[in-house]
DNA sequence: TAATCGAATTTTGAATACAAAATACACTTT
DNA sequence: AAAGTGTATTTTGTATTCAAAATTCGATTA
């Protein structure tokens, strides 16, 4: 281990910022259904802290659209709306497609190489349906991307609202038609990549998205009408 | 007044965010430079509040960029260096040229006339060499073309990056020459508006952003080199 | 039985308390 | 005098406390 390495700052968080971590992760991954109250009180108690800095979290989340605060009565989780979804996923289009563009002046071989690898092991869960790990590897790939842009507000930004939509789009994984499309569009992806075409990946990318736009809207919708509680 | 409005539930707000209002005024309008300690305390005792709420507001003006918080360290105003205005300015490109296109679907006769109208009054000031005012109905522009756009999640990350830059973009204002080009650049965007040509009125609103960021940029090493201190 | 009321309980927002860490500063020791 | 050391003070992170608001729930009334 060299000195640069031994001798970087000790890496010390405090509550509230592992607490941001924690929260919403539960919040991501669906251990919290959207709409449902949180419990403070009981995350208190499961993580072993006050409410101050659980508190301070759920603030933070609540700025970042995840968490919603009420005043008086306390945090829920953000419900996704079709308004929403409209909202963010143009938002996301222009984030994605300007990514695209700067990773394709920016991405060396060796990036390139690993998005590919990513790819075939995404292909494969595809051929073998496996959808989780799909979902993951998929996910994987748009993350590489934006890495790859090497800007890092546009990664935070973009990243702030693929959170928000992350349980829907995993939801409403429609038809094994539009799963074909979509492996489909991300071979159309990988090669506008590798040719360093900004302006085909920005817009093959800004296709992608809204494809799958169109599929979880349609999802969500038959969500809103089939639960009716709220 | 209506029964809706009338009748809307009345507005309650915690002290919570009111701070994060009050603290983002501060950051912004620059009564808090750059680098600077906040003073907790002080803040406290000014406000008439205890440290929990503004703590509160400090983490999510903090998650914002607005704010640094080191650990057992205390928050200080956020330093915006040249690497964050390379990150931050094509991002904002992105989405202001979005929001170019959405508003020339949506906007209506009425919302162009109040953009004229404040375009006139902001070149009354620029032949006035008012430069605040000028500045201030210039931002108000941007904003009612977001505004327009009618999306809030744009509008909202939108902002948010322009905050950030809000202080080094008003300082920055260079050269006369540079003045001049900037309001024939906003004639150029009214009538983009006015012919509701989403495509113009996106490249001259990235084009118009651009042409800022350089000379932001200068401005920005200028001060690096000149107040060598962090 | 369904709606209404009201006290008991819980939850929430905010202030305060307290221990750990950082900082300031007087005092050595070269 | 400069550098180092140890102690007092302040600041910070977190827990606890407290009052106000919301919720629950049993009793009461229509």
């Amino acid at each position: 281990m060299s000195f640069a390495e031994q001798a970087r700052p000790i890496e010390r968080r405090t509550l509230y910022d592992e607490l941001v971590e924690r929260v919403r992760g539960l919040v991501v991954e669906g251990a919290l259904q959207p709409g449902e109250k949180i419990p403070e009180r009981e995350l208190c108690e499961r993580f072993g802290v006050s409410r101050t800095p659980l508190r301070e979290a759920l603030k933070v989340l609540a700025s970042d659209g995840l968490v919603q605060l009420t005043p008086n009565r306390g945090a829920t989780v953000a419900r996704l709306t079709v308004e929403d979804l409209e909202d963010v996923f143009p938002v996301m289009g222009a984030l994605e497609a300007l990514a695209g563009e700067l990773a394709c002046h920016n991405i060396t071989d060796e990036q390139i190489a690993e998005i590919q690898d990513v790819h075939r092991k995404m292909v494969a869960c595809y051929e073998a349906r496996m959808l989780p790990e799909y979902f993951q590897l998929n996910q994987r790939i748009h993350e590489l991307i934006l890495e790859a842009a090497g800007n890092r507000t546009l990664s935070a930004q973009y990243s702030s609202l693929a959170q928000r939509i992350r349980r829907a789009r995993f939801m409403a994984n429609a038809s094994d038609a539009r799963w074909k499309q979509a492996v489909s569009e991300h071979e159309e992806i990988i090669s506008a990549l590798e040719s360093r075409n900004g302006e085909a990946l920005a817009s093959i990318l800004k296709l992608h998205l809204n494809n799958k736009f169109h599929s979880v809207r349609k999802w969500l919708i038959s969500q809103e009408n089939g639960t009716r509680k709220g």
